[in-house]
DNA sequence: CGATGTAAGGTGACACTGTAAAGATTGATC
DNA sequence: GATCAATCTTTACAGTGTCACCTTACATCG
């Protein structure tokens, strides 16, 4: 149903190869790009699919001809955004040889993704206004789930460490995914007691840091 | 229907004084009982504050009187959300010595939260519906917090730990609250390997044991 | 060629939503 | 007993998602 034949991600340009007339010529990658723009804008939570269709420049009917429905367009989105966060995993580690490195590396990959590409993450892990059993979606968030199981495994297999390759997986994800959703708290409990909201690279460094060293030192 | 008289949380024992006719009683909290019950039916993106008058059994422009808006009603229900996290989390640790065995207990009673209090759960870190200025919600905030916060602290008093008592903390909320968000997705990716989906409370605890391990020796 | 089928997009309608303004009802206070 | 503030209702309006149906453009084949 998450349809698009050429889908490189964000297409480079604004390219509407027939543009004029009835025909958009990409349509499906414009309503995401618009319905992206609209979640920056007003939060998950004010999404609307007209205002998408309107920003596209298309009737407020037209979605549903490609995306069937509000929230398989929103899968959709959800899906690219899985999509993004495997290149950039990928890309994070590259020429890193350290897989404890690579570990802080990912994190700060993922992290700055939260960042880079907001209104997708916003909506990756609704699992209330997405369809979590789209197989295309899970596929892409396994593709993406894979890179940070690898590195952790190489790196339990290069030292020789007996702890459980999917516990430590999931306790760096949900680290990550946490200080992803904290950091607003975080910084209100800083200014809180006078400080400066902390660097959240700085952050980054330390969670992996700790966590290395609780994976190394497991009893 | 939905009037039950007492309620634990909040005014001391106002028991609908004039129950049936034009005044409702105690409406603000039927209505953000209302609200947490149509928040777990339908989940965040679902919601609606026609629905929840409806269920409160009154006329659907009633709620603004009290919450003044729709963000207002949902900012009150995660404030009652933290409230309540506040007080789970004292019960945990009480009667517990051991500061790392607290932190095991403030865990497992912050996940469960999750399910004990769903409605509220999905609320109460959602920046686009709530009003995170509010301060009454931050004070809620910061009590609840606080609780995590001395549990670290005593731990690494005790223990003549030499590691920064925020990054600790902000640690271990964020790999129990990513636990909490990526539960669904860790069962789904246990699932697709065959393997039947981890129990949490297990989780919690390896977690909890990974991330201890790591603070006693840090580098 | 022209006819025809199909994908892509548009119109109009319907029930539903949040919010604002103004009216109705109650209890309390002087 | 009159006034006032709180509480709730009625009415109205603009905006939303989705449905059934209509229009346009393109490609394919006789």
């Amino acid at each position: 149903m998450t349809s698009a034949t050429t889908d490189t991600t964000t297409t480079g340009g604004t390219s509407t190869s027939t543009g004029d007339g009835y025909h958009h010529g990409d349509l499906p990658n414009a309503l995401r790009r618009a319905a992206v723009e609209v979640i920056e804008e007003r939060g998950a939570g004010g999404f609307s699919l007209r205002e998408v269709a309107r920003r596209a420049g298309v009737s407020h009917t037209a979605p549903a001809h490609h995306f069937g429905d509000m929230r398989g367009l929103l899968t959709s989105v959800a899906e690219e955004g899985f999509a993004a966060l495997h290149v950039a995993s990928l890309a994070a580690i590259d020429g890193i040889d350290d897989p404890a490195d690579q570990l802080t590396a990912l994190g700060r990959s993922y992290v700055s993704m939260a960042t880079t590409h907001r209104g997708h993450c916003e909506v990756m892990f609704r699992t209330d206004i997405i369809d979590t059993d789209d197989p295309e979606l899970q596929t892409c968030g396994l593709e993406a789930y894979g890179v940070l199981e690898a590195v952790v495994r190489r790196m339990i297999d290069d030292e020789h460490l007996s702890v459980d390759v999917d516990e430590v997986t999931w306790l760096c994800w949900s680290a990550m995914q946490g200080l992803v959703q904290l950091a607003p708290k975080i910084a209100v409990i800083a200014q809180a007691r006078g400080n400066e909201p902390p660097e959240v690279d700085a952050l980054i460094e330390r969670f992996t840091a700790l966590m290395v060293d609780g994976i190394r030192n497991a009893s």
